[in-house]
DNA sequence: ACCAATAATGTAATCGATTTCATTTATATA
DNA sequence: TATATAAATGAAATCGATTACATTATTGGT
């Protein structure tokens, strides 16, 4: 309470030396000679000093923070690249700062005025309806690195699965078991480019082998849109017999409400879903899906962010990294 | 990139006012003359001005920042209240900085330095092994509140669900459908409060109904807590026919391994969770469970911190919210 | 042993706000 | 109208670090 928490300048009095000498101790020691660093680290440890950030990012203008901006509702997924980000983060001494813009423009806004508050050093847009948030930047970038959805309308680098090529790739595992008649239960296009990747994947891989595309809704990523989507699949006279879903809380969603009506999947019809998250695996039937690099995602674009705080001026490339087709019981032969 | 950053002084110079004058347009504007603060909100418009917040830091010794401790794998409920948490804080002007500790003390040693460090004004720590965290407590606490688990040998308030309460509540549901024989996977008593109150609750439960406990097993609060307890629980010769389990994490995945050897639920063994995650409500069977209030433990814990940060000298009352029985399809009659 | 070059350290300005204290202006009272 | 009081504003110190620049100490070469 009463406790008053020593500065640079205690340090400095005890140490014998000037708070510049103890600074450079700090950011620098190269710089000290080993003998005058070594009684600065003493006096450090007798004094209990602790730099003060706010003072810090004054002066030097950099924070040690970067901005998690996360779109209105994360799924499963999104939680863990993001613990993946605060991970990878922390060790190279960044802390994260989260913000859920809800997708509403005018708090995107004042998102992006973190950086000139003075409060991060950059920013990381977890998905979300990236033209909404690109709109609202004006003038030069911010550092900053879009995750898991593209944003390159306006040159944002970004980090994520390769959608096509995975849509591809599993429609291809619907098609050599058999399906000819395959739905897609689609994101939302008009935000989301991740949906219109996978659903031209999707659209893709059946016109190589020849075959007219079925039946395609577009949904958002939550396990309600698979419900919806099961009630619009019970009506269809002609139905699918495999269905590639946007993402796995969909497929889940989608599967829940068709064993509420008394279908059994895989024999009904057979479904897949993308992300791979945890309940993938110990749903009833387990759940085929593409299981994407999360860990890979968070390093890569933590990696690229910094680089890009280092230098503004270059521009960093994009990635797109590789998912893989996990095989589990949602999917069967024809 | 060229553009330079208007600071406080040039919105003075602007309206012709003192800086003074400026900062207090922007904290205390009660206290200019209405004409002034006009001609100064007239010039923070014209120049663009944005307040930097490192040095309002320096000076204020706030930073508008509460730290969100986690601990090592948070479970998707902990998900849900931590973005309810952000919800609350940024609607009161906080920004959440999160942490992963690992229950890691080292790291958690750290952690608490965010304060001293003019990082942040206060703490939430998120489950985890709290008597870790407690032991590296040293002097006076810093604002603290622990969420959804006790934290009081320290005197940390908290806010949780009534474990106890709840516990009871789902065992005597287990009770009222007949069952005599029931089992609990609990948590980690050695650690997490919450584990030990929920079996304490489970205990109370049987004890007024004159049973005896049948089996009980301490796991993590994860999936494979639950495969490896099923397995356990196929090996018994006299198997309980209802498991309550400490999360809805462990029960799906009890579920999951028992499907996998054929075991149907709810006709061979009646399950019930805790927490009432979105997968509850489609897994199959759907999850009788303990629907915790998320949100008002996430409103409540960030009005209890920013209280305690505004007067420190008053301790905040702990709280302990009701949660409510879902009934769904994994529990039946004997 | 002397000087140039380099390394190590110190001095003081600086970052951009808030806040204390002093001063000026407006309002109320006699 | 003069004066006491309150309200509004300004001047300047302050928060605690970093860093440009100045100065001193050390090293190496002859």
């Amino acid at each position: 309470m009463s406790k008053i928490v020593p500065t640079i300048r205690d340090v400095s009095i005890r140490a014998g030396v000037s708070s510049a000498t103890v600074s450079r101790a700090l950011s620098q020691p190269h710089l000290l000679r080993k003998k005058t660093l070594k009684r600065v680290e003493q006096a450090i440890e007798d004094t209990g000093y602790i730099v003060n950030e706010a003072a810090r990012s004054l002066r030097s203008k950099k924070t040690g923070i970067l901005l998690a901006m996360i779109s209105a509702t994360p799924s499963q997924f999104f939680s863990k690249v993001l613990l993946g980000v605060e991970k990878i983060a922390s060790k190279l001494g960044y802390g994260i700062l989260i913000a859920n813009t809800q997708d509403d423009a005018a708090k995107i806004k004042q998102l992006y005025s973190y950086i000139q508050k003075n409060r991060a050093d950059g920013i990381l847009i977890f998905g979300g309806k990236q033209d909404i948030m690109q709109n609202e930047v004006v003038g030069p970038l911010p550092p900053i690195i879009a995750v898991n959805e593209k944003a390159d309308s306006k040159g944002i680098p970004f980090v994520t699965v390769d959608n096509f090529q995975s849509a591809k790739t599993v429609t291809r595992h619907l098609f050599e078991l058999g399906h000819r008649q395959i739905g897609h239960i689609a994101g939302p296009t008009e935000y989301a480019s991740s949906s219109i990747e996978r659903r031209d994947g999707f659209l893709n891989a059946l016109n190589g082998a020849g075959v007219e595309p079925f039946w395609i809704l577009n949904r958002d990523f939550n396990i309600e849109s698979g419900f919806n989507a099961a009630e619009e699949w019970m009506k269809l006279d002609l139905k699918p017999t495999a269905v590639f879903c946007s993402c796995d809380e969909v497929a889940l969603g989608f599967i829940s409400k068709l064993h509420l009506y008394g279908f059994r999947i895989p024999e009904d019809v057979s479904v897949v879903g993308f992300d791979d998250i945890p309940f993938a695996e110990i749903s009833t039937p387990p759940l085929t899906t593409i299981c994407q690099p999360h860990i890979e995602i968070g390093t890569h674009a933590v990696n690229m962010l910094l680089e890009q705080i280092r230098q503004p001026e270059i521009r960093q490339d994009s990635i797109h990294l590789p998912g893989s087709l996990i095989i589990r019981g949602s999917t069967k032969p024809l």
